[in-house]
DNA sequence: GATCGTTATGTTTTATCAGGAATAACGAAG
DNA sequence: CTTCGTTATTCCTGATAAAACATAACGATC
């Protein structure tokens, strides 16, 4: 039946009381970034703009410094804009995430785990 | 507000189309190993009888060697066995667990986490 | 001050899932 | 062949989460 397993998991930041941040988060204010409006960064995740401003909205509760900037009106009708906090909760995400790979990828070929 | 973050996360056993195995189901099995019952584990965990059944049997089928014997009648009603593939699997867990909550641990300490 | 595209938020509907209730099946022991 | 405690399985209902829908607020530009 089954020949192989590995392994495989998540990781988040637990922000204490506050709502953690992760993966899908880290990846919405990337999007954000990219194109400077959060209903874009919402339409590109096919989440609706409604989960992707709640989103933005417990990022920036759970952190002592905003992540994003939403403004409303004016020449395109409104933007979105990543502060240097945002940057560095981006980049210090995806380094974790990047040894938290490795660390799976490197549990999985022991032997432990292929002799199940 | 927030002065501390600190990484959080979860593994488990992909078992590719089937169902995956993570702490859970292992919490489970060490019980079913203490009480020899499927119906005593699930009580201590709080859990339904039905949903503790289905655990067992996902896990059964998510492996090419059953980890538990189920069997019904006789003296006790009915006993649940956890089988030398079964240890092996609790085992094997476990000891990766232990070496990714040092992975949180460190990760959580590392200057990037601190300064967000 | 009218327009426009975005941000902001409340309400309603729908889909999914967890849990309980109920009941059958089983087989050693007496 | 009756009893007993457990395993095995179906069905139903309430809770919760996700999505859809609707609409207000905003402010630079013209």
């Amino acid at each position: 039946m089954n020949k192989k397993y590995r392994l495989d998991g998540r990781i988040w930041i637990n922000c204490g009381e506050y709502p953690s941040i992760g993966q899908g988060k880290i990846e919405l204010l990337i999007k954000i970034r990219e194109h400077g409006s959060l209903r874009q960064a919402a339409l590109e995740m096919k989440m609706s703009y409604r989960q992707a401003w709640f989103h933005v909205s417990n990022i920036n509760h759970s952190l002592s410094t905003p992540a994003v900037i939403l403004s409303r009106g004016g020449k395109d009708g409104g933007k979105a804009v990543i502060t240097p906090s945002g940057e560095k909760l981006i980049d210090t995400f995806l380094t974790i995430q990047a040894d938290f790979e490795h660390f799976l990828n490197e549990q999985s070929l022991k032997p432990g785990l292929l002799e199940i």
